[in-house]
Formats: structure tokens, sequence, C-alpha cells
DNA sequence: CGCGTCCTTGAACCGCGTCAAGCCAGGTGG
DNA sequence: CCACCTGGCTTGACGCGGTTCAAGGACGCG
């Protein structure tokens, strides 16, 4: 996302990369902001934890992604982060932020467009969310899915990234029962394939049939 | 929110100021994107029109707020902005923001910061709707109104805003009975008090109770 | 082979959304 | 000044969709 521009070597010295297995956290929610993390390679879930403990994802990061926001005056981070994957991540601590922001303009001109890029993306989700029926969340999941992680075969798109039901369910803002009953009735129409955890979309547009008109993005 | 910095005599004679009535349309969806708009002074919703025409306020803005984010590589504006009250409104062009953007690091930063700011509002705001009841979501859209338009009065904060019950409707993401019972419910209690259009939070812990433990922004 | 975990499916209950009617305040015109 | 009308707000009733509980099935691992 531009973190690896020309500035990158300059402080080679000072960030502090870190390879995490999956399933270890990276960032823990409600501990104290020292930085921010760039996600070298790997993928990583944003989550939060809210009512009865349930749990929400609030977006998925990959290579180029940034976890650790910086803004409204926190001092704790109101999200935890946790690799899907094996990752590298590499830290920049708040000192070392500020001397970027001070001295390469670019970098904080990158880091603008990605939080608005994300702004944009967050305020559709909360329209979704809103709006739409448990298969209309389900479906717009799995097309999010396909926008973050999805690799194009021969038969269709399939989603490279190693989910189990719950978090799927917890992006979509849905139980596992209900991802379950929809995923079986795409899985009956033939839209979507699924074997264990591996979900293939093979007819994008009969997805996109389940939502109502005029969505898209 | 910095926008009023040194820089902004140098633009003053490239940007354009324009004054907006109530219930007036500042942005369109889905008209081109020709730059950015900052609220010097009044009230602003952010409004997304999605499945069934239904509407959603994404977000609410006041003096120092911004509105047609850039980034995503949009051409067209996802979302409109209607004048809540009589506001003026400062539009930069693209070309000028381009320049700022180069010759001014900190209108960079600030913007960078604000939405830093927005994204983690916005994100919460997703978990809020994603897992809270009607009555959660009625009682966490009172106290962003109360954070966004709330003045401190004797016998409690009112919220100085004009906004109709469709209008908080669509905040909170109910239809406007169910926004009309919760209300009757609270008044019930003696936690907020109701005349027509005015609202007053007479009891903030209260309001509070309502939402399950550790809830807050 | 047996156990545990994750996933799927069924069934019952309850909350929410929709429809509909009544209410209240403000505006208009006789 | 009052009757009427209109639009926004409130309240009630009902049916559907979603949540929860519970049991069964599939798979992986020891």
């Amino acid at each position: 996302m531009g973190c690896s521009g020309e500035w990158y070597d300059t402080i080679s010295d000072k960030k502090r990369t870190s390879t995490y297995r999956k399933d270890q956290s990276i960032v823990f929610e409600g501990a104290p902001v020292l930085g921010m993390y760039f996600i070298l390679n790997g993928k990583v879930k944003i989550i939060s934890t809210g009512i009865n403990n349930k749990t929400q994802i609030v977006r998925l990061a990959k290579s180029g992604g940034i976890v650790g926001h910086r803004g409204y005056g926190n001092e704790k981070y109101p999200i935890g982060a946790i690799a899907l994957e094996k990752s590298e991540i590499c830290f920049l601590p708040n000192n070392l932020l500020q001397d970027l922001f001070i001295e390469n303009p670019l970098f904080t001109y990158n880091l603008m467009m990605y939080y608005s890029k994300e702004l944009r993306i967050s305020e559709a989700k909360i329209q979704h969310l809103a709006q739409m029926n448990v298969t209309e969340k389900v479906v717009d999941a799995l097309m999010y899915l396909k926008k973050c992680f999805g690799i194009i075969e021969d038969s269709g798109v399939r989603i490279d990234a190693d989910l189990n039901r719950k978090d799927i369910a917890d992006l979509a803002g849905v139980n596992t029962e209900q991802l379950s009953r929809v995923l079986s009735e795409l899985k009956k129409e033939g839209t979507i394939l699924t074997h264990h955890r591996s979900i293939r979309i093979n007819h994008i547009n009969k997805l996109r049939e389940h939502i109502s008109p005029f969505q898209q993005f």
C-alpha cells in the first residue's frame, strides 16, 4: 500500500519484524497502543469483542494491510488482531511513526488514502448489516472474502483462507447455524462448492442474485 | 479539524463557500467526485440508500467535519449528504486538494487522523448493528447523538439537532415504530424527556444500563 | 477404534418487522 | 375562532424470520 516506498530502507534498523503463527494474537484488545503493524505477508483478522462476549470480525487484512489505528486519542487498542495463517508483521513504534509523518509526506498521504478507502468499505458494511437479511449477509460476506482472498481457478474463484464456520459467521454477523443453512442452500443451487473448509464460488452472478437490486461494491 | 490552519489563507481564492438551507442536498449519491466538502458551520447527515430504497444514516457531521471521501479510486460519490440545518460548506476541488496534499503535509496528516478516527467509530458501529437488539440500537444512537450534538443543560443533556423520528430510526438502524416504542419506554422510566422533536437525556447512566456490560465508546 | 471437535439439520420459541388504526400538533380556509 | 385536513408520531395485533436448544453426522487425531 505504499509502505514499501523509498523510505523503507531508511527505517529498516528501527522497525521490528516478527513472524506469527496461525491463531496467534498480534494485537490484544485493550492493550496500550505502542505503534502500528504492517502486514508484510500472511493474513490477519481484525476482531472486536462486544455484547455477551460475541465476536465480530470487523475486517480482514492481507499483505500491505495495516493493523493498529492511530488517531481518536486512543491509548488502548479497541480491536484485536489474530493471524489466520503464518504471517510476517512489521512493527513501527509510535516515535518512529511520528518521524515518518513529518519527514515523509508520501507515507502520510498513502496512509490517508488507505484509511479513506477502509472508511468507505466500513460504511458500506454498516448499511449491509442494518438492512440485509441472513441470506444476504452471508452472500455479502462471501463476496467480501472473494475480494480479499479470492484466487481465480478453472471453474470459479476459490477463497484462499483457512477460516472455520464461526469465523465466517462472525464476519457476516450471523450465527453458525444460519451460516450452515445458507451455505447448504447455495450448494444445492450449485452456486458454490464446499469441501471441508475450502469454499469455491462457481457462479458469481448467481450469488449476486441473492442480494436485492442495486447492491454492488 | 485543522482545515483552518495557516494554509487556509493561501487557498482562499480557489475555494468556494456556499450556504445550504435545511434539507438541501450537498452531495448526491452517484454523482461524480469533484472534490471535498468541509463543514464550516451547521450540521449534516451522511446517508446511503440501500436495499429496497431504505435509507441508512451512515454518520453525522458538524463544524470541522468532512464530506466527500477521496481514495478507493471512486469516480462517484457512494454516499449523499444533506444539511440538517442552515449550513456553510466550503468546497475544495480535486486539483486544489492535490496541491494541498503535496504542499501541506500537516493538512494530509490531519486528514489521515480524521479518517483514522472515523474508521474506528465506523468499526464500532458495525459491531453494534450486528450484535445489538432494538433497544440497544436506539440507546446507542441516542448516545451517538449526545456525543455529536449534545449540549449540557441544567437537568441533563439536550440533543441540539432538528431530527425527525425517521432520521433517528435510520441512524439507529431500526424502523420508526420500534424507535417510538423504545423512546416511550425510556420516557416512562424518566431516563429521557421528549417534547416534539426535542430530546433531553436526564440520566445518562440509566441509559447506559440498557446496553450489556462493557459497551462504551 | 474411540473420542472430541466442528459442522449440519431439525424443531420450538420469541423478537422483530409489517400492517393498520388512532392520536396529536400545526396549518389552512371558511 | 373553529372545523377540517395533513403529516408525523404512537400504539396495538399478528405473522414471519431468526435465534436458540438439541441431536445427529462427518472428520481428524490419538
